[in-house]
DNA sequence: CTTGACCTTGCCCCTGGGTCAAGGTTCGAC
DNA sequence: GTCGAACCTTGACCCAGGGGCAAGGTCAAG
């Protein structure tokens, strides 16, 4: 006959789990000794340790209540069951050391593929690690709100970096920056950008649900996210376009200049956008 | 600005846990818009996607909690450490698997490999379910009192199966189970081992504290088993020795019969014995 | 006879959330 | 303009134990 001490190291459990057993009704409660300690046969080391191996698997005490005492057949069929349980979270784990391995890393974990592939490419281009982050908060919070519409929009802004006139001006509004607000260089740019997106419609922008979409994720401002140069070159792009490049017929009456401008920036600056 | 129920979706992880990092300290409370509502930015998500990933390898919140802040070397260590944890893990679900396995199986995950290749023996032999499970149940009882000593004896009783005559006494004496107690075979077989024990000195019996062991052993009866012929028999071997095979001077005063008797019966059922 | 290891019961707190309850908010549809 | 669905809020209890403490009884060996 074995104490409770001897049973737990057959078994490998605590003395508290079997204590805790009696307490569910998994494991009956044997006779005392004269002292009143309790006396274990082989049969309740046999049931401890079937009742260990499904605990040690996952199954909820409860189940197991009802497993230790079923029939051959329940019992095989719950085994398998448990076994695929098994199998699923051995994958689970699987996968979240690899999860853990790119935590140190890069972005992936945080953007979808297409999104991590297009903040490489700007890497890659010499943006600045500044806006590339702008960029990552940016599509974190499109992919968040609307998964579908950052899919399509990535795909178009994928695109549009194909182009190398963009790509361009791309790079110098990330250099503006750092520009000092008076810089000679801002109305120049304000003006080359204005020109450019006069020319280009991007296909989405022929959608008005997406223009809902993308009003409602400009909204979406991380405070911080921009500077005087920035604030300026707004500015610029809102007021009359210079006598150079004429406004164009193609100008919605119903699309305000406020709106313009923080639809171009926000082709710059996935969230860099501070009105409503 | 993302609700809270958003932030959970593109995480992967539930509302109710996104407060509970949020009352652990791990994640910092966002503020609150009108309504009383929890706003979140780009750089909440990506914090807790760096807590989802920790906290489902396993790591203690509270240890979370120091590595999301922490700097990159630290974080680099300690993602290695995890990591090894992680695999540990999955090597024991592994095992649980076999484990699970064997469940509906054989005995394998009762006993010491030795003990269940010894009782697949005993079936391959034609020894009854009853004798093999008696056994089962008393080498389980040995293994967990004295792991040592019981490793020793199954070594024992492995060599003296291989002798055919005490095979062929233990397949008799299982089958004289279910004899009736006025059985005329009883007489003889009870002689017949006698006899066989007088002329065999296991080395075990040579060693006091092992006789201590087995007599210690031999008290962890379990109830109902035994039978009417088995109690008979042994009397019998308690009794005067037949008239053909006269006691043998190896008889060592200190060992009274009923102890012989005993040691007789715990070398055909490990826990058969009811004496103590 | 003492000492240390082991046993007894009962209690409360910790983990990492799941689940339920009871109520307030927002949003789209009619 | 109002309705319902879906969302949010807090609070409290549950699971499957682990850990610790109290306060004491028991056992075996030196």
């Amino acid at each position: 006959m074995l104490t409770i001490g001897q049973l737990a190291d057959y078994a490998g459990v605590t003395i508290k789990a079997i204590r805790h057993y009696h307490e569910r009704g998994l494991l009956t409660e044997p006779d005392r000794d004269s002292s009143g300690y309790r006396r274990y046969t082989a049969e309740h080391a046999v049931k401890l340790v079937k009742i260990r191996t499904l605990a040690h698997a996952g199954v909820p005490l409860a189940r197991v209540k009802d497993l230790v005492d079923a029939d051959p057949d329940t019992l095989t069929a719950a085994i398998a069951e448990v076994d695929h349980n098994l199998q699923d979270r051995i994958a689970q784990l699987r996968r979240t050391r690899d999860q853990l391995a790119q935590l140190s890393g890069g972005d992936r974990l945080f953007v979808s593929p297409e999104v991590a592939d297009y903040l490489d490419d700007l890497r890659e281009l010499g943006v600045s690690e500044r806006q590339v982050h702008l960029e990552r908060d940016g599509w974190i919070l499109m992919q968040t709100a609307s998964p579908a519409d950052a899919c399509v929009w990535i795909t178009e802004k994928r695109e549009l970096m194909s182009d190398p006139e963009f790509r361009a001006l791309y790079l110098e509004h990330d250099a503006a920056y750092d520009w000092s607000p008076s810089d000679p260089r801002l109305p120049a740019l304000a003006d080359r950008t204005r020109n450019w997106f006069a020319g280009h419609h991007s296909p989405s922008e022929t959608r008005p649900v997406h223009n809902a979409t993308i009003a409602r994720l400009a909204a979406q401002s991380q405070p911080g996210a921009s500077s005087p140069a920035w604030d300026r070159l707004a500015r610029l792009m809102e007021g009359s376009p210079s006598p150079g490049s004429p406004g164009r017929g193609h100008d919605d009456p119903g699309e305000g200049r406020i709106a313009a401008s923080s639809r171009v920036r926000s082709w710059f600056c996935e969230a860099g956008s501070s009105e409503v």
